[in-house]
DNA sequence: AGTAAATTAGGACAATTGTCCTAATGAGTC
DNA sequence: GACTCATTAGGACAATTGTCCTAATTTACT
C-alpha cells in the first residue's frame, strides 16, 4: 500500500498550517483535524508542540536542500542558478501572495515569541545564504560573495513582504527583473 | 496632574506589546499587567481586542505621520529626506534587532490570521509609500516615483527581516550605505 | 452636601489551549 | 491461537483565553 506514516502526515500538515496560519495560531486540534486522528494520539509521535515544529523545520531544510541540488544539476552557469532563486518569487507567487515567505515569516514569528528554536529556523536562511555565496564565488566574486548573497536574500525577502501586503504581482515581477539585471551587470563587470 | 488617561495608557502599552510579542500572542492579562488595571475594566474602554488593535494602528499612523512631517520641515532636499527614511534601520536598530520592523511584522501576522484589520495595517505601508513617492517626484523622477518608493520600501523591509534574523549590525549598515549610494546616483542621472 | 455619571475591581463564563493517562485496537511473531 | 509491542481513541486535566456582568468606588456638577 505504501501508506505514508502517521508521523510523516502530521509533519506534512503541520508544515502547511504553520505556513498558512502561523505556528502559535495553529493548534493541535487544527492539525488533528487535517490528519484525521485524535488529539491524544499526538503524544505517541511527538513529546510536545515544539517537537513538531522542530520536525517541520527539518523537513523544510531537507526540501530546500533538494531544491538547491536540483538547481545545481540543472545548469553549470552560476548566474542562471541564482536567477532560479530570484524567480521563486514568481514561481511561488500564488502562495506568497497570501502567506508571505515561509522562511521570513517563521523566523519573524519565532523572534517575537523568543522561541528556543529560533536558531533552527535561521538555518533555513543560512542554507540559502551559503548556497548563494558559493554561486557568487563561482562567478568570480570571491571577496563580495557573502555580502552579495545577503543582498539578494534581503531584497527577495522585502519583495515577498511588500508583495504579500499589497498583493501586487506586477511589483514583484518588476523587482525580480531588476534583481536579474543587477546580477547580470556583475558578470559584465567581471568579464 | 496632567495624568495620561487609562485609555491612552492601554493603547500605549498594547502598542509596545504587540510589537515585541505579536498581536495574537499578547493577552489581555499581559496588557492589564502593564497598565495595572483589572482585566474586566477593559470593556469599559474597548469592546474587543480587535478594537484595541484598531486604536494601536491609528496611534502608529499618527506617530508615523508626525515623523514624516518632521523630516519634511527638517530640510528642503528630498534626497536627504529619503535618506532619513533609509537610516531608520540604524536609528531603531536596537529594537529591530529583536523585534524586526513594526510595520512588516504586523502586516505579515495579520495576513496569516486573515484578520479583518489587514487593510488598516497596510495603510502604514501606504503612508511611507506615498510620502517616498512624493519625494522622488520632487527629485524629478515623476514617472518612476512610485516604483522607486516601493523599491526602497522593499529593500528596507528585507534588511530589517534579515538583520533581525542574523542580528548583524554590519550587514544593516552596509545595505543602508548601498541604498544611499543608489539614491544619490539617481540625482546625478537626473542633473 | 447631594446626586448622577464615569470609572473601576473582581469574578463568572464557556471555550480552547497543550499536556497527559488509560483502555482498546491493531499488526506481526512465535 | 497466544503473546508482544506499536498505534490509536477518547477523555481528563489545569491553565489560559476573550468576553461579559455586577457591585463598589471615584469623579464631576448642581
Amino acid at each position: 500500500m505504501n501508506k505514508i506514516s502517521t508521523r510523516a502526515q502530521i509533519i506534512q500538515h503541520a508544515d502547511q498550517l504553520f505556513y498558512q496560519q502561523g505556528f502559535e495560531n495553529t493548534s493541535f486540534a487544527d492539525i488533528a483535524g487535517m490528519v484525521k486522528i485524535s488529539r491524544g494520539n499526538f503524544y505517541h509521535h511527538f513529546k510536545s508542540k515544539d517537537e513538531i515544529l522542530k520536525a517541520v523545520i527539518e523537513l523544510r531544510l531537507a526540501n530546500t536542500q533538494n531544491m538547491l541540488d536540483k538547481w545545481q544539476t540543472s545548469t553549470d552557469n552560476p548566474t542562471k542558478r541564482i536567477e532560479c532563486f530570484i524567480k521563486i518569487l514568481i514561481t511561488n507567487w500564488s502562495k506568497i501572495k497570501y502567506y508571505g515567505c515561509p522562511v521570513g515569516t517563521l523566523t519573524s514569528e519565532l523572534a517575537k515569541l523568543n522561541h528556543s528554536l529560533q536558531a533552527n529556523a535561521n538555518e533555513l536562511f543560512s542554507l540559502f545564504r551559503n548556497w548563494l555565496a558559493a554561486q557568487f564565488e563561482l562567478m568570480g566574486q570571491v571577496k563580495k560573495a557573502d555580502a552579495f548573497a545577503m543582498h539578494i536574500l534581503a531584497r527577495s525577502q522585502g519583495v515577498a513582504t511588500l508583495g504579500n501586503s499589497f498583493r501586487d504581482e506586477n511589483f514583484v515581477k518588476q523587482e525580480v527583473e531588476q534583481m536579474c539585471d543587477w546580477l547580470n551587470s556583475l558578470k559584465k563587470q567581471q568579464g
